[in-house]
DNA sequence: ACCTGAACACCGTTCAAGT
DNA sequence: ACCTGAACACCGTTCAAGT
């Protein structure tokens, strides 16, 4: 316990309303750092720039904040307060779907908050709250909590490596493939070079489509071999 | 072309070997940028502990590279620069279960890569000839390029994200769970709860197997997609 | 012409002075 | 006791002084 700060993560949400907002207060100063990443980027969350956002000194800050690193563990989880709604008797594939969507939904609403899922975190109670939502309406179809676990965990992971192309791709600055579509490269590497030519990698809708075709294709795998239909029996190793 | 500063992403190889390493290059300032990311972590490479390392004055850096930005972009290509041998003839399931596996030993092998890889980058020609050895690997099996493209994002999406928890999971230090662990949040979360006593989340053994079950799930259900048996012929939409 | 130290505008956080 | 300004140890980069 006493992990470093960390313990306001899950700790109560900054007590009982008493009186107007008073000022400072930690979920002021969350929402206004997400507003500012949101806006402006992650990078330019600095607590210089947040406190005369708040018209604050900036020491005042850490009267409700232990330090940066919190701060952002805090926006990132603030941005899960509330779970998805999952489709309850559709069965597990249609909660699934559901769920990756919204997992979607949420990064392409923030940006920002991607290459922090990658970063070594600490599980939030928002966090926590996604992964219980879909572990309940998996665990609902009857599958062993392993396996349950197993099936989301691979949703989970293809959703966050997929968003990726979609947030980079289809905006007004392609950096990705710019040199790629450029003299040298193409000879290089003929097989790629095909595909920048005939847009796959800027076309918001061909992205989009590689999305649903990978998430498609994973849950047909896991379909299965949770369903089998055949006498085999569905265990995880 | 110009694209602030990347050019030399692409660029020639330093030129030819004129003498000895003679002091600075961007081959050495590259390489020991890597080896402190991996000694220390990536926000210890700075400019400054930089040239400390390699002896030279800080400005002496600008000389080689056109700043901070442009040299992670070569650090993360560097690690790149040799794609990995595909199994050539034994169909392209074989060849993209040995991609996944290597994109996987590249990232354990990289810890401070993977961020990077979520954020908005330049393709560099060592993550292009990646992403080229998968395409000819799948390609050889005749499939249409789009088709090749959407499988080998596919895996390459699920292979960003699966290797994430493998990061973090099972190291002395496993902050994700801390409180998941603990007292309230058990109660909050009970489908959760169990996985943590039962150790889900932090041997590296069950981590492993994540990988696994996930990458066979897609691969059995891009089989299905790419060889039906039945007579349902094969296309994206 | 080439190289690089000093200076600048930042950053997160400690520490002690203020009330 | 609570709050917060000044000070510290960083950061990337500009700019002009050095050779």
């Amino acid at each position: 316990m006493g992990q470093g700060g960390y313990e306001l993560l899950w700790g109560n949400p900054a007590g009982p309303g008493r009186g107007r907002p008073a000022g400072l207060s930690r979920e002021r100063i969350v929402a206004e750092a997400v507003a500012i990443a949101a806006a402006e980027g992650l990078p330019r969350v600095s607590m210089k720039h947040l406190a005369e956002r708040l018209g604050s000194g900036v020491m005042s800050l850490y009267r409700h904040v232990p330090g940066k690193d919190e701060l952002v563990a805090l926006m990132y989880d603030s941005i899960m307060s509330t779970p998805p709604d999952l489709p309850a008797d559709q069965g597990w594939r249609a909660a699934l779907t559901a769920w990756a969507h919204a997992v979607r939904d949420l990064f392409l609403a923030h940006p920002w908050a991607l290459p922090l899922a990658t970063v070594n975190h600490v599980l939030g109670p928002g966090e926590a709250g996604w992964l219980d939502s879909a572990m309940r309406a998996v665990g609902a179809s009857g599958f062993a909590t392993d396996l349950s676990l197993a099936s989301v965990m691979a949703v989970n992971n293809y959703v966050g490596g997929a968003v990726r192309p979609e947030l980079h791709g289809g905006q007004e600055d392609p950096l990705w493939f710019t040199f790629l579509a450029d003299d040298g490269a193409m000879q290089r590497f003929p097989a790629l070079a095909d595909l920048v030519t005939e847009g796959h990698f800027q076309e918001s809708a061909l992205l989009r489509d590689h999305f649903s075709f990978g998430l498609e294709r994973l849950l047909d795998g896991l379909e299965r071999y949770l369903e089998p239909g055949s006498g085999q029996g569905a265990s995880l190793t």
